[in-house]
Order: structure tokens, then C-alpha cells, then sequence
RNA sequence: GGGCCGCUAGCUCAUCGGGUAGAGCAGGGGACUUUUAAUCCCAAGGUGCCGGGUUCGAGACCCGGGCGGCCUACCA
């Protein structure tokens, strides 16, 4: 058998040859004589007549190998499932009519010295498909398009960013300070500055000092790092997607961010209607909007603000069998009572709106109503989809939140941010309004492909190593 | 972290009231010039996740551990 090539040449994708042909009649020959290249993945060797099944990652075609036109014959039948080889001949049909590619030359490219998954069943086995997820993308149709969907979803999105004027940057992963969202951090060590640094569990305050300098429209797509347990909706790197606007507040950021899903879906599904769970969700724009009280209300029939007092809020709480701590203040309450009892109930794209202050540390004040905040969730199938607030810009009153928050974590949530110095002191030069949201992109690929785990759009997910 | 379930050949799965493991596919050998998971014949393939225990005898039963899945708890 020859040498393994240096290089090849394939100059058709499988997928555009189908397409191309598709309406071939059997017993049909064309003059286009193509190269294509990828994985055999079937094959049915009948003596001086040989076919095959090649998969270049777009598309499958049968091979046809006669012995008079196929070089090599014999070597060609003893291929196996998995080898990577180079086809060179005419496009045509056979007699059953099925589109082919003449085998009228041929090379190795690869052989495939562990054996293939069954042909039939494929690989079944999650922790195998996750662990070798190099032959589950072969063999696993779906998986393979999810990835395509999620790379796409991308693409399109960073697209549609730019088109509003934003320009993409990237901020530091290496955080001195943990900071812009209430997770807890992994902790790492720079030998040379004998210092600790932390992975970031958000972009958000290097995003609106660059507000500060003057860029008025930024986004990140990134992963960040939080250092939680594992589900099938939670990996511990996950993709953000964080965009700010200067000028906006959080009724901008809403009209914007259901633009994007509305054109996400239509983009990558032809539709607005979606699939999850074996069931409809419509993504359409506008959303409806709602605040947290008038949700909780609708759905256990209760009605709480923040000037419910404690007692009630924690009967309430202890009835629906919410868990709180001695020092959650109302707002922290209620946030409980809607988090238990309200959101994963929620099937139809929401926006609950008016956060309170107490637990959403970075975002601005309400403009009428006291103690709460601009700040909004989608929330999309029951699960949450993204943040957004319009920002606080007051340094003074981020100072008082950070300490609030530096003294939770002083009591022990490892979870609550600390006094970052320097982002006050951006804001002491000037943040002008802004709205800023920060989507959770695994999720909203998983949303965009009607899958149920995590695992399934992120394609190395975090597992404990292999043991010997 | 808690509850339930799973782990048998490379892959997909069987087997039994505890008696020493079997099939399809893949891989090997052979037949076959229009197949579509091609078909047919032959041979080979196993530390039954690991470690203890009960038993004359354990892959099956008990205990401990490992890995994974689902549900549940938290952040997106």
C-alpha cells in the first residue's frame, strides 16, 4: 500500500455535490469528475464490486468501486470503518439510483487503528461520548450539527453586534479582584509576581471602564470561570456574551437582546418557534414583561413587596418550603420566594423586571420605585437566559453596595463581591447612563438546538479525569 | 452535597433461584459485479469497573471504593 501523502487536494464538499446532483436519475454518469475526502464509514465488498459510504463532515455519498476502474482493488476492500481516504472520479448513479462517486483513483489518508463504533448503534455511552468526543462527532449526527448550530449562533451574533456599531474586545481572565457577578471564584498563582490572581467569573467591570473611556458600544463573547458543581445546565467554564451601550437604559437592552434571539432562531432554524423538551416556545419579540412581585403573585397567589414585613415574608418562605438565612432583608426574601416557587414555571419568553437593590449590587436604582433596581432576567423556558440592569454610575453609592457586599463575604459567602478600588475610582472619572446585559451562550445555544444538557453544546465539558 | 440507577468483548446489548459468559456489529480468513446496517460460511476475541466479604462455588448476594447518568440543591 502507498505512502501516506503529505497533502491533498479534495475540491468538493459531499454536501454541495448532493446538492448539485440531487436530481440525477439512476443508471446516470456525469462528466463531473470531483476529488473528495473524508472518513469510510460503511462498506459492502460483493467480490469484483465494491461500495463504501464516505462522510467529509458535510455530507455522506456512496462510493462505487468496480475492480476494472478501482486501482488497487484489493486494498481498497480491505479499508477499514473509520479510515481516512481521498476519492478521485466521475459523479454518477447506479442502477438503484443512488448518487456515487466512480472510485477511479485513491488514497489512504489515515487508518483508523482503533475500531469504529457499531455502524448501526453508534456510541450510546454519554461518559464516552464526552470523553472521546472526537468519535462521537463522527458518528453522532446530532452532535454534530449542534456544534455547527452553536458556531454559527456565534458568528451571526457577533454580526449582528457589530451591525448595531459595537466593537468586540477582550479583558483580562486574570482577575486581581473577583468581581461582576456573585460566584465563587477559582484562585490561581503568578509565580514571578508572587501574587493570586482569580479566573474571572465575569467581564463586567473591565467592560464599563472601557464605558468610561469612551467606547461606547463594547461586547465580549468570552468564557468565564466559576467554581460551582456541575449539572446539565451548569459547566464550570461557560461562554458570556456582555454588551454595554452608553445612553441606554434597561428598556433598550430588553428591545435589543429579544431582536437578537428573534434572529438567532429565524437564522439558524428557519422559525421562531422552537423546541424544547418536546415542547413549543415561541421566541418572537416583543416579551412580555413583568416584575418579580406581580410573577410571585400569579403564581402562588401571594402578594409580597419590599415593605411586607420579615415575619410575613418568612412564613411565606417556610410555606413553600424556601430556605433563608437569619440576615436575608426582604429583598434577598423575595428573591428566594420568586426563585423557588415562580421561575422554573415560567414556559414563555418574560422579562421579570425590578430587581431588589439588596441583591442585584451592580445595577441602578429604580427611577420611581424605592429599593429597587433597573434590572431585568429573561427568563425562557423556565431557565434563565441573561441579566441586564440599566448600570450603576454613582461611585458613591457603588461604594456603599461593594461594602455591603465585602461584609456578606467577610460573614462568609464566598460568593459576595469585595471593594474593587480601581472600578470606583473609573466611575469617579464618569459613566455616562448605560445598559448592559450579559447572556449566558451555552444556554442560549442549548435553547437554539432543543437540547436538555449543557454537556451536549460545549464540546470538551468538564469530567473528572480517567483512572487507570 | 443528598436520593435513585448504571458499569459484562473495541461498539451495541444478552445471560442466571448463585454452578465458571453469549449474540450482532467492528477486526481476521473465505464466497460473491448494483449494494444501501449488503448477504452467506469459518475461526478468534473477556481481569464481568476496582477491593474486601458470605459460599464448596460470585459477574450475579453483602460491604467499601471508583466512574458516569438522571433527579434535587446553587450560580448563567
Amino acid at each position: 500500500m502507498a505512502e501516506i501523502p503529505y497533502r491533498y487536494a479534495p475540491d468538493n464538499k459531499i454536501e454541495n455535490l448532493v446538492e448539485k446532483h440531487s436530481g440525477l436519475e439512476a443508471g446516470q454518469e456525469t462528466s463531473d469528475v470531483v476529488t473528495v475526502a473524508g472518513r469510510l464509514m460503511l462498506r459492502r465488498v460483493q467480490g469484483k464490486l465494491a461500495f463504501g459510504t464516505l462522510d467529509d463532515g458535510s455530507g455522506r455519498i456512496q462510493l462505487f468501486a468496480p475492480s476494472k476502474v478501482t486501482p488497487d482493488f484489493e486494498d481498497f476492500c480491505n479499508l477499514n470503518l473509520g479510515d481516512w481516504i481521498g476519492i478521485n472520479g466521475a459523479v454518477m448513479t447506479t442502477k438503484r439510483g443512488e448518487l456515487s462517486v466512480r472510485v477511479e483513483s485513491w488514497s489512504l489518508l489515515a487508518e483508523a487503528r482503533r475500531p469504529f463504533p457499531d455502524k448501526w448503534h453508534g456510541m450510546t455511552d454519554t461518559d464516552t461520548r464526552y470523553r472521546q468526543r472526537y468519535v462521537d462527532l463522527w458518528v453522532t449526527e446530532e452532535a454534530r450539527k449542534a456544534f455547527q448550530t452553536r458556531s454559527r449562533m456565534i458568528s451571526l451574533t457577533r454580526s449582528f453586534l457589530e451591525n448595531l456599531g459595537a466593537m468586540e474586545v477582550e479583558t483580562p481572565i486574570f482577575h486581581p479582584i473577583p468581581g461582576g457577578a456573585n460566584a465563587r471564584p477559582f484562585v490561581t498563582h503568578h509565580n514571578a509576581l508572587d501574587l493570586d490572581l482569580y479566573l474571572r467569573v465575569a467581564p463586567e467591570l473591565y467592560l464599563k471602564r472601557l464605558t468610561v473611556a469612551g467606547f461606547d458600544k463594547v461586547f465580549e463573547i468570552g468564557r468565564v470561570f466559576r467554581n460551582e458543581g456541575l449539572s446539565t445546565r451548569h459547566n464550570p467554564e461557560f461562554t458570556m456574551l456582555e454588551f454595554y451601550q452608553a445612553y441606554a437604559d434597561y428598556e433598550d437592552i430588553m428591545a435589543l437582546v429579544e431582536e437578537l434571539v428573534e434572529h438567532l432562531a429565524i437564522q439558524l432554524t428557519g422559525s421562531t418557534i422552537l423546541e424544547i423538551e418536546g415542547r413549543a416556545i415561541d421566541v418572537a419579540k416583543p416579551w412580555r414583561r413583568a416584575t418579580m412581585t406581580e410573577l410571585v403573585q400569579e403564581s402562588i397567589g401571594v402578594s409580597v413587596d419590599l415593605d411586607t414585613p420579615l415575619k410575613q415574608l418568612r412564613d411565606i418562605a417556610d410555606k413553600h418550603e424556601v430556605a433563608y438565612k437569619d440576615d436575608y432583608g426582604p429583598g434577598k426574601l423575595i428573591l428566594e420566594i420568586y426563585e423557588k416557587t415562580t421561575e422554573s414555571s415560567l414556559w414563555d419568553p418574560v422579562y421579570v423586571t425590578d430587581y431588589p437593590v439588596e441583591v442585584s449590587p451592580l445595577a441602578r436604582e429604580h427611577r420611581t420605585i424605592e429599593g429597587m433596581t433597573e434590572r431585568f432576567e429573561a427568563i425562557v423556558a423556565g431557565k434563565e437566559l441573561c441579566n441586564g440592569f440599566s448600570e450603576l454610575i454613582d461611585p458613591e453609592q457603588q461604594r456603599l453596595r461593594f461594602e455591603e457586599q465585602a461584609s456578606q463575604n467577610e460573614l462568609g459567602d464566598d460568593e459576595a463581591m469585595v471593594v474593587d478600588e480601581d472600578y470606583l475610582r473609573a466611575l469617579e472619572y464618569g459613566l455616562p447612563p448605560t445598559g448592559g446585559v450579559g447572556i449566558g451562550i451555552d444556554r442560549l445555544a442549548m435553547l437554539i438546538t432543543g437540547v436538555s444538557s449543557i454537556r451536549d453544546v460545549v464540546l470538551f465539558p468538564t469530567l473528572r479525569p480517567e483512572q487507570k
